[in-house]
RNA sequence: GGGGAUGUGGCGGAAUCGGUAGACGCGCCGGCCUUAGGAGCCGGUGCCCGUUACGGGCGUGGGAGUUCAAAUCUCCCCAUCCCCACCA
């Protein structure tokens, strides 16, 4: 094994460290800046694989490369333990989920140790422990007093014949993936948190926070801003259109196109239309239509190749707010409910979709805006010669007396004058909380005898999860099944009183677990203020890229409210923000257990050790762009080969006097290249300059001891167990982790001599070496006294003569091309 | 459908204030060492042509453009991956 035992360095090492409590975060000391670095804690599922290895072994690098560089780090690590796969279990094997999860977190626990990672595991929280979810039910009723929470209805998916609600993943083809039943949607009564109310601050925080574009403009997009005006629409009954039913409004982003407006659509599951439905002729058609489409999943509808269905309310009409004109009145299902009113006025020559719906049923279309160039070539005449739909913007014609204004002016006039109002609104739902699960923080409501909610008071906290429930899906919550819960209700609030028996989604649980972290053992508060004020924000949040859109913006959204109660010292949660890649089986495809290629991490630190696998992880290409790595035997047993090479060099003899002046500069570029890419995430480029380094230091018969220990110290953020078992056979006896990270000299990294390459008419046809600083004309000079050059120069015209100093020189014969 | 990302040798990737494309590693080829080697060491390795040396042409998904100079900037196209509300 070339006298590299890694299971022995690696055993020896972790233990000792865990003994010496090498890792343990105190409070910040006075002076010292504190660092936090987290990473998406895992949820409990049975076994490590390679994607937790590459989410929390890499990101240890930068931990202790902060650490050696003067920080007081913080890196810890939980278990998002609630959850559904649980509850599976339970149905599945007969386990309770309590014990199905907390087995996998042994389990787990063992393995990440294996890593040995410089996790603080004295702060370690488990989000299903009652000291953990006392303080997730403690704030949310700080929300909930704060108006954040509601309840109201929401449509879910439903197996009819498993009696369950089921998460979209479960729904396969639409149907359900146990039974095979066909999904339909059923009503459900929920806890909503008020995130639209936080949606511009969402958005206009974003501008302060150095994550990367990309993720800002994720959540831009997935918030949904949109400025537009809510329409009046009167809708009468036709056979007495003078009386008004009822007037609604109709959202529009493009009130400039009021007079193109031919038809009125309304979302099929609209509440609306079952107030219609007594004036309405064709009854059969319309609930067969709402009952079809209601069944439907959204992004199924929303999908645009798809023929646009719907069917017109017969006996109903909408007056136009400003011509007076009635207007056929109709259910399409490529109008959403929750978007904007749930109501949209048809215009077919300026919006794609209503266009598409028109065609074919004969609905007029009438067109109203003309590309301003278009309108000063040929006036309204232009419209003749435009393509439908005409989505952007121009002057108003067929406007009455708003033909000739331009869009923007035109919408603010018909908005004022149809007695419409500005409204913004958000693509953005309020988040439901409450899931028909047994495995997850109780919602801490009771319900009075009237059926009114109320908190339960914070004396009564934990309000625990009670353990005599059915699993068997009823139907109901599972805990609706317990006898405990209902007793203990009635016990403490009267006769009568019936508990909450929804629990709360997992998002819950960890929007603030990184608070916790700051103060994990308090049993009087979340986290004590002081505490929280010396470890936020967290400086750098890494996880994957899935998590964009929901935990990362509910997170912040939970962070803000509590920001406002003054229950936690910033407005943001996390400064930076990198997203992950994926790792890829060997074969390039998502790792599966049906596809067989599943990588199991274990084995491989059996068989190379941990410090090697990190390594192949950290190489494999850099870490802060969220691209997908096929996992490659041959590149882990490339890292081996590499640390075997450091321990060989550990033999070479050494020497106190300097090193050669050629690698004194390489180390010290070596310093610089990896103090620059750690913080930058770019692992693999520092990996690459440490084995350039060894290529060299290996041709050295006799080490200097110096560049020996430097290098010794450049690798022990990579590979922490080796690193430290050489440092201490130098015969050192504090621990190479708690070392200072070495420092460059930049005198020294500069080279000395540059290659100066030159080019003729662009292409590279020599290079020569030239001293750093030489001036443009003996640049030139020399340039045109290489053989080579020289010979290809004779007897053609030099037009001009580019130099980039230190670099290169371009001699221009061909004349420009145009 | 919407949103986000990614395309460079046989493979992972490197190089982006525009300035030697292919660092480093894997794989492959040749040699040394060895009883043997799936160990180690040395050398080679983008493709095509030429080969005595020096060489020549083509090359960063495809096509156009800007420039003395484009993997990098602009426009159009193609392909792949990820997310889209009771998974975490």
């Amino acid at each position: 094994m070339h006298g590299y035992d890694h299971r022995a360095i690696e055993r020896k090492w972790q233990e000792r460290w865990e003994k010496e409590k090498l890792y343990e975060t105190s409070h910040v000391p006075a002076g010292k800046k504190k660092y936090y670095l987290l990473t998406e804690f895992p949820y409990p599922s049975g076994n490590l694989h390679i994607g937790h290895w590459y989410a929390f072994a890499v990101p240890d690098i930068f931990a202790r490369f902060q650490r050696m560089r003067g920080y007081h780090v913080l890196y810890p690590i939980g278990f998002d333990a609630f959850g559904l796969p649980a509850e599976n279990a339970a149905i599945k094997h007969g386990r309770h989920p309590r014990d199905w999860t907390y087995d996998n977190i042994a389990r787990m626990t063992a393995q990440l140790k294996s890593m040995g990672n410089m996790f603080d595991w004295s702060r370690q929280v488990i989000t299903s422990d009652q000291e953990f979810y006392r303080w997730t039910q403690w704030l949310f009723l700080r929300l909930f007093e704060a108006g954040l929470a509601y309840r109201a209805t929401e449509l879910a998916n439903w197996c009819p014949s498993c009696k369950t609600v089921l998460a979209n993943e479960q729904v396969k083809d639409g149907a359900c993936e146990r039974c095979g039943t066909e999904v339909g949607k059923r009503e459900q009564a929920s806890w909503f948190l008020r995130i639209t109310a936080y949606a511009d601050r969402l958005i206009d925080d974003l501008d302060n926070l150095p994550w990367p574009e990309e993720i800002k403009e994720s959540q831009r997009n997935w918030i949904g801003r949109r400025r537009g005006a809510e329409l009046p629409f009167a809708l009468v009954n036709e056979q007495n259109p003078e009386a008004p039913v009822r007037t609604v409004r109709a959202f529009t982003t493009r009130a400039d196109t009021l007079f193109g407006a031919t038809y009125l659509v309304i979302a099929p599951e609209h509440s609306l239309v079952q107030e219609l439905m007594p004036l309405v002729h064709n009854k059969e058609e319309v609930q067969e239509y709402v009952h079809a489409a209601c069944a439907m999943r959204e992004i199924d509808r929303l999908a645009e190749d798809r023929e646009k269905t719907g069917v017109i309310l017969r006996g109903v009409a909408a007056r136009h707010p400003l011509t007076g004109k009635m207007l056929p009145v109709l259910l399409a299902d490529y109008v959403l409910a929750h978007y904007g009113t749930g109501v949209v006025m048809g215009v077919p020559a300026h919006d794609a979709r209503d266009y598409l719906f028109a065609r074919g049923r004969g609905l007029p279309v009438v067109p109203v805006v003309v590309p301003e160039r278009l309108f000063r070539e040929k006036g309204a005449r232009g419209a003749d010669e435009m393509p439908l739909p005409y989505t952007g913007e121009g002057v108003l014609i067929n406007s009455a007396r708003y033909d000739g204004m331009p869009s923007q002016e035109a919408r603010r006039a018909i908005v004022h004058d149809a007695e419409g109002q500005a409204r913004t609104t958000y693509r953005l739902r309020d988040w439901s909380l409450s899931r028909q699960r047994y495995w997850g923080c109780p919602i801490p409501i009771v319900y009075d005898p009237e059926g009114t909610p109320h908190a339960v008071p914070d004396e009564h906290l934990p309000w625990t999860l009670p353990e005599d429930v059915d699993f068997t899906p009823s139907g109901k919550s599972p805990l609706a099944s317990s006898k405990e819960l209902r007793e203990r209700t009635e016990r403490l609030f009267g006769k009568g009183w019936k508990p909450e028996v929804d629990t709360f989604d997992t998002f819950v649980d960890s929007s603030w677990y990184y608070l916790r972290y700051a103060d994990p053992h308090n049993a009087a508060a979340f986290a004590d203020a002081r505490l929280l004020a010396d470890w936020l924000p967290v400086d750098r949040y890494s996880g994957g890229a899935e998590h964009t859109t929901m935990h990362l913006l509910y997170s912040r959204f939970w962070h803000k409210a509590l920001y406002d109660l003054k229950l936690v010292p910033t407005p943001e949660p996390y400064i930076e923000r990198f997203n992950h890649g994926q790792i890829l089986g060997p074969d390039g495809k998502k790792m599966s257990k049906s596809r067989g290629n599943v990588v199991d991490p274990d084995e491989h630190v059996a068989r190379v050790g941990a410090d090697a696998v990190k390594l192949y992880l950290a190489f494999m290409g850099p870490y802060h762009t969220p691209a997908n790595y096929p996992f490659d035997l041959g590149g882990i047993a490339g890292m081996r080969r590499f640390l075997e090479r450091v321990v060989r060099l550990s033999e070479k003899q050494r020497t106190d006097t300097a090193p050669p002046r050629d690698l004194a500069r390489l180390l010290h570029q070596t310093i610089r290249k990896v103090t620059e890419d750690i913080p930058a995430f770019k692992f693999n480029t520092a990996i690459s300059a440490l084995m350039v380094l060894l290529n060299r230091v290996d041709k050295e018969t006799v080490l200097a001891t110096q560049v020996y220990e430097t290098f010794l110290r450049l690798l022990a953020p990579f590979a922490p167990h080796l690193a430290e078992e050489l440092w201490e056979r130098c015969g050192h006896t504090t621990s190479i982790h708690l070392q200072a990270w070495p420092e460059w000299d930049a005198q020294l990294v500069q080279e000395e001599e540059v290659t100066i390459v030159v080019q003729i008419d662009g292409k590279t046809r020599a290079t020569f070496a030239a001293p750093r600083g030489l001036s443009r004309e003996d640049v030139v000079q020399r340039a045109r006294e290489v053989p080579h050059i020289a010979s290809r120069l004779e007897g053609r015209a030099v037009r001009t003569t580019v130099v980039v100093p230190d670099r290169l020189v371009n001699f221009v014969t061909a004349p420009p091309h145009t």
